[in-house]
DNA sequence: CCCTATTTGTGATATAAGTCACTGTATGTT
DNA sequence: AACATACAGTGACTTATATCACAAATAGGG
């Protein structure tokens, strides 16, 4: 079982205190998840709270028959919100978490929790942060599939992934149209468009967003 | 400005302690909110945190030329999440809540959120589970219209309704269309069908749930 | 280089939902 | 009773999206 530095952590995680780092680097497990590792699935009781030190997760909202719903990514310095709502709970329908990058995670076991919020300020307000990032994403998400159309949602996911991993984008239609929950071909029809108005360009398995 | 009495915020908000709602009676102005009162809207900032100490809040979404999304409500003993995660930021567009019914509410200056953090346990957990409530809200939320179509969205909608006011719901079809983002022609021929098929009774401005 | 699997393009059609235009039906007011 | 107003019902039509059935293009392995 490695270990994260403190330093790295610090680096990482700029809202702690070195006593907060120094602990996490006592109790935190590290672990390494490659490329389509799964985190999460629905289902599950967490037992560790979750904090990205490098690499990137992908959450996303399972519908009842194995359809998709991409959410948004958790990088470098977030922590995984749900794991620190933990508290068991086991909701028939909750969220999955799958590596989409070669990702390394401090893992703190759930029995330090309290004592965490009680004893280290700087640990409770990154918790608050987290809660209050992950709480305006999901906000964005509703106004998203509450009051735009597809074109316009297609749009906002490419600006995201195109955030997230460069304006050159590595993805078949096939998959965006399953982050959105939509199909292939909608996904091609207003991809064409979108090209023919200059805001990506395609080529085979990328989409390059002009931006 | 009316204060409430301890005994009282211990019963709706029986998570608390003594101490805490000592602290609170001191500290929280109370107000009243008739049918109809604004609590907040979009763009603006927070300078208190809310407590529900009776009566129901609607909060809903707004979208950029005034559409409607209906979120969830906000009951006796419930906090408004957001005003907690207040820290200021303007946001352009965020969330607007509504009395639906007469309410009254505790108003917490926002400078007293840390050292109750810091100070009062019961109050931690508190926000934590308050936290936890309204994120898995928005989960469903999001399942619904990511996965849904509008007959089964307006059978969960009635459902939450219902389970709010009981079976003998007063709503017009016009006003179930605005909380849904749809429109009342298409409400009306699905209000229909329940009809046919027995979940729900309609009368003139009242829909009754059946189940 | 050929073969195959994957990815993408495209027309035809189906379905859900939104819009328009109008009618009918209660309800309350003067 | 006559009227105005809000609410509800309904057919015709439009639009967005989904689905189906292919064809074409591309990449990679043997």
């Amino acid at each position: 079982m490695t270990s994260v530095s403190v330093p790295e952590i610090l680096q990482r995680f700029p809202l702690f205190d070195e006593t907060l780092a120094k602990f996490i680097h006592e109790k935190g497990e590290c672990k390494i998840f490659h490329v389509g590792d799964v985190l999460m699935k629905p289902g599950q009781f967490f037992k560790y709270a979750m904090l990205i030190v490098s690499g990137r997760v992908k959450l996303f909202r399972e519908g009842e028959d194995g359809e998709e719903f991409f959410m948004y990514y958790l990088e470098t310095g977030d922590a995984c919100a749900l794991s620190m709502l933990c508290m068991a709970r086991n909701q028939s329908s909750t969220i999955a978490a799958v590596a989409s990058e070669e990702t390394s995670v401090i893992m703190i076991p759930i029995q330090y929790m309290d004592m965490l919020m009680k004893n280290h300020p700087t640990w409770y307000h990154f918790v608050i942060e987290t809660y209050r990032t992950r709480f305006e994403e999901l906000l964005s998400v509703v106004d998203q599939i509450a009051f735009k159309n597809m074109d316009e949602r297609l749009i906002w996911y490419l600006r995201r992934q195109a955030s997230a991993f460069g304006n050159k984008l590595v993805l078949t239609h096939q998959q965006i149209a399953q982050d959105l929950n939509s199909s292939r071909e909608v996904i091609s029809r207003l991809l064409k468009k979108m090209e023919a108005n200059g805001i990506i360009l395609m080529e085979r398995n990328t989409i390059n967003w002009l931006k």
